[in-house]
RNA sequence: CCCGCCUUAACUCAGUCUGGCAGAGUGGUCGGCUGUAGACCGAUUUGUCCCCCGUUCAAAUCGGGGAGGCGGGACCA
């Protein structure tokens, strides 16, 4: 039973510091508290939705969830003003709703308690356990501007080590791209005498075009984007045949479709062997690898059922 | 506080010395070839030349002032 909860919350992760940890957390009698933070800033797309699920899945093994709207943090790290990232902010919290948090939910806004003496205190006080190195390092992949980090993208990673402290959180929930930023919380916290989080940590999903994800580059899918907008960025995306290293349609099978349908219908013309049907991703993965599954018919197939995951998110955000 | 260098398309940069239609590569878009995309081929697209003032028939280019970035120096009772 634990087992359940544990293989349940480990599905689709990158990594889990540690998994030794996370069994023992899930395992134990005291409530515990997960939570990812989120800079408001750009429309919101599958890249969050794959931290959002596992908030979800948490939430239905027991745990508490908050959700960081994480306002001073997109600030010190260049993406907008104040003004523009509330905004962005409140937004956000629509879209965390319409995905299916529990309605327990906490929703935090970053600066509505990252301005108290006692949390600047712990701020200043991690600066102090921290090498301008390792802060800065911190920031390799999070970094907007990573030519000339100005210091208030040092403060970020203290801030976000100080939340996990100040929010008393047991499971902090990331992209990989966190990484080392929980690493920098997890010895900075237990060298203060705080508990060190567990980190789980979500793959970075490629981008359309197999490069890295950008709004600007127009090369992930939103959840806002139209049914017809999905269709021609799926038909548009990278998709080697034969190749499943590095393919972003796969990665969609994966991430996205297996783990939400039991069986995966995929539509072919009659003369390039009709209709097929698969239950488990490493199935099509197979095929797909011994060229038996045509990139069209999987891109055809794609494009329906991110419909069908989106689709829902969207009614809602569009309702009022 | 002082000195030097940099700022031009979405990105990387050339052009500045010696004033004369705003450029290249990359990217984007469209088409061809593919039962997808990419690659390839063809076409096409993009500007507050950091800002202000001045000189000039004419300023990205010269002069003055300012902003931002980078590097160094100085200070270290």
């Amino acid at each position: 039973m634990i087992c359940v909860k544990f293989e349940q919350v480990m599905n689709n992760v990158d990594e889990a510091v540690t998994e030794n940890e996370l069994a023992a957390l899930l395992d134990a009698e005291t409530k515990i508290t997960a939570y990812a933070g989120y800079e408001p800033s750009g429309q919101l797309h599958l890249g969050h939705l794959l931290t959002a699920y596992k908030l979800i899945e948490l939430q239905s093994s027991g745990v508490d969830v908050i959700v960081l709207l994480a306002d001073l943090h997109a600030y010190l790290n260049e993406k907008g003003t104040m003004d523009q990232i509330g905004k962005w902010a409140r937004y956000y919290e629509k879209c965390f709703t319409a995905l299916g948090l529990a309605k327990e939910t906490k929703f935090v806004l970053g600066s509505d308690y990252q301005l108290e003496p006692d949390y600047t205190k712990l701020i200043l006080r991690l600066a102090r356990h921290t090498t301008l190195n390792r802060a800065r390092r911190s920031m390799d992949e999070v970094s907007r501007n990573a030519e000339d980090p100005v210091v208030s993208q040092m403060i970020y990673p203290l801030m976000q080590a100080a939340d996990i402290g100040y929010l008393k959180i047991g499971i902090a929930v990331g992209g990989i791209d966190q990484r080392k930023i929980h690493m920098l919380a997890r010895e900075a916290l237990h060298s203060m005498g705080f508990q060190s989080p567990v980190c789980i940590h979500m793959p970075i999903l490629l981008g359309l075009d197999a490069n890295k994800m950008s709004s600007s580059k127009n090369n992930l899918i939103a959840v806002e984007d139209s049914s017809d907008s999905i269709k021609k960025k799926i038909a548009s995306a990278y998709c080697p045949a034969r190749t499943t290293e590095g393919n972003p349609i796969l990665q969609l099978y994966r991430y996205f479709i297996f783990p939400r349908f039991k069986r995966v219908s995929l539509e072919r013309p009659k003369r390039f062997g009709g209709q097929i049907e698969y239950e488990e991703f490493s199935k099509l993965e197979m095929d797909y690898a011994a060229g038996k599954l045509h990139p069209l018919d999987l891109k055809n197939g794609a494009a329906l059922y991110i419909e069908q995951i989106v689709g829902p998110i969207r009614a809602v955000l569009l309702k009022d």
